[in-house]
RNA sequence: GCCGGGAUGGUGGAAUUGGUAUACACGGCGCACUCAAAAUGCGCUGGCUUCGGCCUUGUGGGUUCGAGUCCCACUCCCGGCACCA
């Protein structure tokens, strides 16, 4: 053993021994119960982020640790590599987002393995492989025929300068990011996946998530929103009636109005001899498509001059067009009731509509609606034969009074909408149909397979590649033979991350999508990744999850067991103000901090210039901040283990973890530590056997430590996942040992057990240095392989325990009892405490109570 | 706007089922070692205090013998919102 710890030497050296092993293989025939942990992968962007880094320890830890309790892991590892980056890419770069896409997969792979992770990598896969998407085209096509994938219109952001779709996030304020131009909202026939015959499923099966996070359940729970509601039709005199849908059916008597989406047919007619009306539904049309604009922007409507008839009270109410009515949504009208709905609420305000209260609080209180919409439930008011009843009766009552009269029927509503998968760029996977003049949309044939997505070339910016290349597009129908036309969109690129988890199990298959394979190591047992895909990427695997057992290609309903949602990585920021009002952003690398007496941060300045920067506030990390901190530069000094104890130690998983180059250095002194604890201790007398009975007090109470220490940690890694918690209890018992005396009878026998416990509870963590500690402890073979350590019961027992005595709630004293010491005995010892009988002198006890093994709690009042 | 989170010392955080608030670490201060510095080790470190205590978990209320933890109302920050992944 070296004297000094050198985490380059021990890094690469048991690197080495892992990969001549081949420890980390994953076999279906090894010995012990399958555990598969999954850990997101990537999009391969070129460099490894701090995200990453904290992403795969967890999983890495999580994995590791279940090793050594004996389970048979997959860890698996690949790419998902389509994506709209490697576009812009390539556009910047003038390289084809292929080659630009396999280069970075080389240098994060290689990143990955510095950091030691316990990846089987015989089964990595890009998907951007031939190999791989072909499957996924093989699935559309059988799902094609089994009528789960239909086309559609739906609506796309569209730059009306560079001809091209435009992402979300393309769209900035409205407009173009390249080009600047005013974003229009157009139609496009799109291919759509059925998810919404499976929303009841998706939706039931979350009550047995149990291994998933609350939060998690409940966001997919509202984003599916299943609602029960009445759909009914208001008569338009000389047109079709109008359909609306509604959840609250009880509120019908106060409709005063009714507004149709600017895409309605209805309104698409009217406008045609109506040219304010025709600019209103132009108007309409600009801006972006994403949700979060179309419910900020400011609501606006115009009257469409007709009326449609109430079904109950036969009164005409005024029919308008509004711009936050969607047709996407439902039936593209809605009933409005300004009293009890706070949009309809607002629209009505703005633009004078009438206010009808029809429910009351249910406890008789007052409520002014003209001033603000009373959502809740009541009872209702001026509604005809129902007035008097509660809400919930007269939901009932109101939907079979309509059901009877024809008017109307019971509906079940879901918010969720089916999933558009067409994408109008290059690097995807293609979509296999065949568009021909004769026979319409025709799938490709499965001996067909794989449409290739042809690799040279250069995107531009202004519409799909593919819709320009003859190459690609022409073909001939499969059906009847005669020129057709190739479909050029591609797949969202959640249609590749929706089933790589179940492709890992059978990666080196050619013959098949998934075999038998699949559900020996299915469902993950173990799923990570950030939170920022709780709803869209979680809620998509479990729906492909459920087809592909539909198809039969595996057993289970669920393909995620035990799911952790992990936090963001934020880093401080500084800048400089520039004259033009804008910032420079300067890295925290680059930045010395000046700290007032009790250390609170007074001031931050430049470490070249030492002039003074102004200090902006914790943020994601990112470019456009520069408070990225590359990990590389990290590893490189430190090595991988000290970024890896960092990571875990800093924060809990789930909370946003703070860059700290004082905390990573904190890391790196605790492993230094325990290496020279190990290195004494090896370099001193050697051990004697442990003598449980034999043990002075001070050994005992370490021994006892120790064992405590096991079953917490075992709980923090195992159960708790908060490996902060797990990490800090190890250094504590590593400050314990200290403080052990030499001297001490049994202290070395102890100190030899405490060493090694620590060394196997870490090693998950800190997987490196704790195999070199393990062999100087005087083991061979490797420490990921050996067994967790066990909890010793019998050390934990302790003759005395301590409790705290409260007067009234407040702690007054602090008291030592024999351990499990009955109440009268404990009461008594409390109450001979001085400063306890201080605090009860000329009061009255009301009340003890004794909580066993915590506190005593007089409750007193004066006499 | 809607849905889901978060807020505890100078800082990151701990407190697991309503039971001793501030574990562990960072930073700071002091001491030892040293010619000196670095490194390392040890000690102290929430605030106020008349030294009895009192106050303190974003803000304001409530439930309870007892609340960081439960309930109600708010503030600020963060994630998602269907074409970023």
């Amino acid at each position: 053993m070296q004297e000094h710890y050198s985490p380059e030497q021990v890094e690469t050296e048991v690197q080495r021994r892992w990969d001549e092993t081949g420890c980390f293989r994953a076999r279906e025939d090894a010995a012990g119960e399958p555990f598969y942990c999954l850990s997101m992968f990537p999009y391969p962007s070129g460099k490894l982020h701090m995200g990453h880094v904290r992403n795969y320890t967890i999983g890495d830890v999580i994995a590791r640790f279940q090793r050594m309790q004996g389970r048979s892991v997959l860890q698996p590892m690949g790419w998902d590599a389509f994506g709209l980056p490697a576009e812009n890419a390539a556009m910047q770069n003038n390289v084809p987002p292929a080659t630009w896409t396999r280069q970075n997969i080389e240098q994060m792979r290689a990143q990955l393995q510095r950091l030691g992770f316990a990846y089987d990598w015989s089964r990595e896969f890009a998907t951007c492989d031939a190999d791989y998407y072909r499957w996924e085209q093989w699935l559309f096509v059988r799902l094609l025929k089994k009528g789960l994938v239909y086309r559609a219109r739906a609506t796309v952001n569209w730059d009306p300068v560079d001809q091209t779709v435009l992402a979300n996030e393309q769209v900035i304020e409205g407009r173009g990011w390249r080009s600047g131009a005013v974003v229009e909202r157009r139609e496009m026939p799109q291919w759509f996946l059925r998810i919404t015959d499976y929303a009841d499923e998706l939706l039931e099966a979350l009550d047995d998530l149990d291994g998933w996070p609350d939060q998690v359940r409940t966001m997919q729970r509202n984003w599916i929103g299943r609602s029960e509601g009445v759909e009914l039709e208001f008569a338009v005199d000389g047109g079709e009636p109008l359909t609306v849908f509604t959840t609250r059916p009880d509120t019908l008597f106060g409709v005063s109005y009714m507004a149709l989406a600017p895409e309605h047919p209805r309104v698409q007619e009217l406008a045609q001899n109506d040219a304010e009306l025709a600019a209103f539904v132009a108007e309409c049309g600009q801006g972006g498509v994403a949700e979060a604009d179309l419910a900020t922007m400011e609501k606006k409507g115009r009257a469409l001059g007709f009326t449609a008839r109430h079904p109950l009270t036969g009164e005409d109410v005024p029919v308008w067009v509004a711009n936050f009515v969607l047709m996407e949504y439902g039936t593209g009208a809605v009933m409005a009731v300004p009293a009890h709905d706070e949009r309809d609420h607002e629209f009505a305000t703005q633009y004078g509509l009438p206010i009808r209260q029809v429910i009351a609080p249910a406890d008789g209180g007052e409520c002014d609606v003209q001033a603000a919409a009373f959502t809740e439930a009541g009872v209702l008011v001026n509604s005809g034969d129902f007035t008097g009843q509660d809400s919930e009766a007269a939901k009932a009552a109101i939907a079979d009074h309509l059901e009877q009269a024809g008017l109307g029927r019971r509906r079940r509503n879901y918010r969720l909408r089916d999933w558009g998968i067409s994408r109008q760029r290059y690097w995807g996977c293609p979509i296999p149909v065949i568009h021909c003049d004769d026979c319409g949309a025709v799938p490709v044939p499965e001996e067909d397979l794989p449409v290739r997505l042809p690799e040279e070339v250069i995107p531009d910016g202004a519409g799909s590649p593919l819709a320009r290349m003859p190459e690609f597009f022409e073909a001939t129908c499969p059906q009847c033979g005669k020129p057709a036309r190739r479909e050029t969109d591609t797949f969202d690129t959640f249609f590749e991350s929706s089933w790589y988890f179940a492709r890992y199990a059978c990666a080196d298959n050619d013959t098949a999508m998934l075999d038998e394979r699949a559900d020996h190591w299915l469902p993950v047992d173990q799923y990570v990744g950030g939170i920022e895909h709780a709803v869209l990427h979680l809620l998509y695997a479990r729906f492909f999850h459920k087809l592909l057992r539909d198809e039969g290609l595996v057993g289970s309903d669920e393909p995620f067991t035990r799911l952790l949602t992990q936090g963001m990585v934020v880093a401080p920021t500084f800048y400089r103000e520039r004259g033009d009002g804008g910032k420079d952003w300067i890295n925290p690398v680059d930045v010395e901090l000046e700290r007032a007496e009790d250390g609170s941060v007074k001031a931050a300045r430049h470490r070249e210039d030492g002039q003074p920067v102004t200090i902006g506030g914790m943020e994601k990390m990112s470019k456009s901040k520069n408070n990225g901190v590359d990990p590389q530069a990290l590893i490189e000094r430190f090595g991988a283990d000290t970024a890896r104890l960092f990571t875990m130690f800093a924060a809990p998983p789930d909370l946003s973890l703070e860059w700290s180059d004082s905390g990573v250095e904190g890391a790196q002194r605790f492993i230094r530590r325990l290496w020279r604890a190990v290195r004494e201790h090896v370099g001193g007398a050697a051990a004697s056997p442990l003598d449980p009975e034999n043990l002075s007090e001070p050994a005992g109470d370490l021994r006892r430590k120790l064992h405590d220490t096991i079953a917490k940690v075992t709980d923090d890694i195992g159960r708790r996942q908060t490996f902060n918690t797990a990490v800090a209890a190890n250094m504590e018992l590593l400050n314990e040992l200290g403080r052990l005396p030499e001297d001490a009878e049994g202290a070395i026998a102890v100190r030899q057990e405490v060493l090694e416990g620590i060394v196997r509870m870490l090693a998950p963590i800190i997987p490196h240095v704790t195999q070199v500690l393990w062999e100087a402890l005087g083991h061979d073979g490797l420490v990921a392989d050996t067994r967790w350590p066990q909890v010793d019961e019998a050390a934990r027992q302790s003759a005395r325990e301590t409790l705290a005595v409260q007067v009234n709630g407040k702690r007054r004293a602090e008291i030592a009892v024999p351990a499990g010491a009955d109440r009268e005995s404990v009461e008594r010892i409390a109450r001979e405490d001085e400063n306890v009988q201080r605090h009860l002198e000329g009061q009255g006890i009301v009340k003890v109570i004794v909580v066993p093994g915590r506190l005593v709690n007089f409750v007193v009042k004066p006499q």
